[in-house]
DNA sequence: AAAACTAACTTGCATTATGATAGTCACATC
DNA sequence: GATGTGACTATCATAATGCAAGTTAGTTTT
């Protein structure tokens, strides 16, 4: 995809991490996993291709590449804290996957890590506590938008939205 | 990408939006769109991928192609209930993307639709209320995980994980 | 001290996907 | 009859991905 300048943040989330391996390989850091042979061996990724995509989330600030050895020369690449903040997003795919992907049972759950309880997780205001849900809350531009997106966002969207107000 | 066949439900969501246009798109769609050109305007794709990406979308089930007009033949893409439930995903990217790529202020936020206040999207358990940080929850295997999942899940992480413990 | 091993990559080349432009087809409207 | 609209398809150049093999700088084994 050409390179964009875009103002709107799924557009950006979409060119850091819009290609099928950055969000694999997010998710195995996130897991833990930090170094170049622990990627290749969990993903069964080719290597030049994991050089690249592992280039580009540096580049984009989603992980650092630090030398833990000297002698032997040797790398890891690092969550940031743009990178681990992506966790957020990770358990909204993995909550999205679990409720219409997985026919056959859960494979993968968030529990309390005390109790051992099955969280269920849900996207909500952190002042009020109120689920993000339509129609009572929209999507609209913010103050720093541009004609664009104001034009795209303070008006009524052409047809009924989902963004904006329940079908 | 290969196709693969596995139970991650990470790697689930990525078979089905993990390109560069797919999230745009279901954006979009979210935003109320559902016609070809409609999409084609909005985001500058050449329509041969479009076609493309809107097919695999359809395969997905995350979209519908439905004839809305029989003289002339015309026919819109309306998200299925999979679809609908993706702006969940969507707003996550939002959130994390205003959190870490918004230097020059927001250009899109969460308000209430009543007040107009802005909202601060966060992920908690729906049960409790309590947010889904680290170490207060983990990820780990589900019932219906493999053996390679649960291996994977259930079992400490090699290093320390952000899945599943604070750094 | 040579041989094998490890981590982190490159290089070369075939395959696949993307992107730009132009063209098609079934209608509808002027 | 000419032009316009919606939803595409076809062709071809460019770019990205994928596979296999090779490289480099060291460490460990025999």
């Amino acid at each position: 995809m050409a390179k964009r300048v875009t103002q709107c943040p799924v557009a950006r989330s979409v060119e850091r991490v819009g290609d099928e391996w950055s969000v694999l390989i997010l998710r195995d850091a996130l897991y833990g996993l930090t170094r170049f042979d622990e990627f290749q061996k969990s993903l069964g990724i080719a290597p030049n291709i994991l050089t690249r995509r592992l280039n580009s989330l540096v580049e984009t600030g989603m992980l650092e590449r630090v030398q833990y050895s000297e002698h032997p020369p040797r790398f890891e690449y690092r969550l940031t804290p743009a990178g681990r903040d992506f966790r957020t997003v990770v358990l909204a795919m993995v909550a999205w996957g679990n409720r219409h992907f997985a026919h056959e049972g859960l494979s993968m759950i968030i529990v309390d890590a005390k109790t051992g309880e099955v969280a269920d997780p849900i996207l909500v205001d952190s002042k009020s506590g109120r689920p993000l849900t339509t129609p009572e809350f929209r999507v609209v531009a913010g103050p720093a938008a541009s004609d664009v997106m104001k034009k795209r966002y303070d008006t009524l969207p052409p047809t009924t939205s989902i963004l904006e107000t329940a079908k």
